[in-house]
DNA sequence: GTGCCGTATGTTATAATTTAACAAGGCCGG
DNA sequence: CCGGCCTTGTTAAATTATAACATACGGCAC
């Protein structure tokens, strides 16, 4: 297998956008047995995956879950902003830091291709 | 148990800083197994966590594995530039792009207290 | 010293996350 | 129709991480 299906695709982002909050894995395959009684990881591995090529959906890689893209732009690289106390997260863009990035990278010779940028904190609601 | 022993630490940093890449909790497990056979992964878990209290160890996120810190400044948080081709990992610090971070961030009232920033990419050798 | 308590350490077992490898179904060209 | 390929599904297992239980060590009251 290895495109997955745009059916499941839909249902996954639907259910992370039901959530509202980063889920893992199991937990999106949990909320989809809910509909269907036989549905195993990989299917929604694969979803998740395709999701994220697409840009639909970001993963935590600090708390290994995913979160549906919040913004509509097609391909950006997320500033995420996770809160430790209710776990919501923002979704920010911002060029110029990862421009930034690369270039204190580059100072060696790297060749910087991905980011991966997420902040921890308090969300407004739970710094109050 | 909470507080991991002080020669434990330092066996792991050592066996991290032999191999020069990114090691899994587990490859750091069977490589101290060598010397002593009978070894859990709480334990490497139990160091790692004390380690990275201490600055002296990092954890990449994106790739569930550890480095032992490369510069010598007790706190800092590093901007990690990961090789996809060889694995190796560079460690920068830049406190402004961190500052950087939280101003983006702060912007919807989140209050910042931990940055995770790692860039993938090619390092020099692989990508000339 | 001896017995008690708290801290440090170790181990077993299991939970949670992810992926490999195999199996089955459907569509299209011939 | 039939054979291959692309898509999808499932089983099983590898990898990563932690909870819960068990043991040992060391000080301190007495």
């Amino acid at each position: 297998m290895r495109t997955p299906g745009a059916d499941r695709q839909r249902q996954v982002l639907k259910v992370l956008r039901t959530h509202g909050r980063p889920m893992s894995a199991y937990e999106i395959l949990n909320a989809m047995k809910g509909g269907e009684s036989r549905l195993a990881p990989p299917t929604v591995y694969r979803a998740l995956s395709a999701l994220m090529d697409a840009g639909s959906a970001h993963r935590l890689e600090s708390l290994n879950a995913f979160v549906p893209c919040q913004c509509d732009e097609a391909d950006h690289t997320p500033v995420l902003a996770i809160c430790e106390q209710c776990g919501t997260v923002e979704e920010h863009a911002d060029p110029p830091v990862l421009e930034r990035l690369s270039k204190i990278t580059e100072a060696t010779g790297f060749r910087a291709r991905h980011h991966v940028v997420e902040v921890h904190g308090l969300c407004g609601s739970c710094a109050a």
